[in-house]
DNA sequence: CAAGAATTATGAACCC
DNA sequence: GGGTTCATAATTCTTG
């Protein structure tokens, strides 16, 4: 009865209820994920509207994330191979 | 005194305080957003160390998001393309 | 004679000829590029076994792309925080 | 004068000149390869305008690069996996 | 709807 | 050699 999807007992099911409940979570959680695009989305909407240039807003919440972790990068290294470039 | 930014009664500091705002309900909901993200992964890793096929699994995930009709039509558009080439 | 795939005459075959030519060119490509990849990952190499270290040299030329780039875009960056207060 | 950079007598400079020449030629490969990921480009948007489905031809050329064996082996576990979900 | 940016997925490389 | 990070490829989303 290795086939029957609807006893159990197998294996095989145990593993098809494992992939069930693996499917269902990660899928409710991609819903949430989407959710949450849309209301994005939605401000983004509202800063248009009020005037504000999408692209640009865009680029500073970019850069807000990037300035913190930019500070402590091997700077020293760097900075001694783009004298050597002579980058300085 | 247009240009005043002290001034909290002038149209560009409403404007400011309105750019503030934005910037900070995009941030909150990017960071449940990315909160979302590591949970999905979790479950990824849960999954793998349950025996199951990483690679295959998102792609199921991803037939499941579209219709059967499409579905159908993609593998038979490969077959297609696949005997074109010879490669039954 | 749809189906006959040995049929050269048909519109079919005449799409098969087609996709045999750009999957060729593709795979063709894609091989050079390959060759490629792997003439700059045996520089890192020597690089490395020169003393230099491989991440940083990796970040140099990186930033050796973005830098003319990033002129105009601290441009348009002041010009955001101008129109955000009204400045424009 | 270990410092100066002006002595191309000091170790220092032998390595400048070193990282000089890794950067050109790093350089020069990266924008070979960059000119055959367009003309690669040019060759699928020619393909989209003679019919063919992107998507899937991309698969295909994915496919062509594994084995047969391999293919096979992952097409089964889909099936596997949809059969377990109830996807039939 | 085509072009381009941005996100996501896969593949490679390095360290432990 | 296994797992984790890093680099590249691919898809999706957005904008003109």
């Amino acid at each position: 009865m290795a086939l029957d999807t609807t006893d159990t007992s197998t294996t095989g099911n145990i593993a098809a209820d494992r992939l069930k409940s693996i499917v269902d979570r990660i899928e409710r959680l991609e819903e949430e994920r989407k959710a949450l695009a849309s209301d994005i989305k939605d401000i983004y909407a509202e800063a248009k509207s009020s005037g504000f240039d999408i692209k640009v807003l865009r680029q500073l919440i970019r850069m807000r994330k990037q300035e913190p972790a930019e500070i402590e990068e091997q700077e020293t290294l760097l900075d001694v191979y783009r004298r050597a470039l002579g980058m300085v």
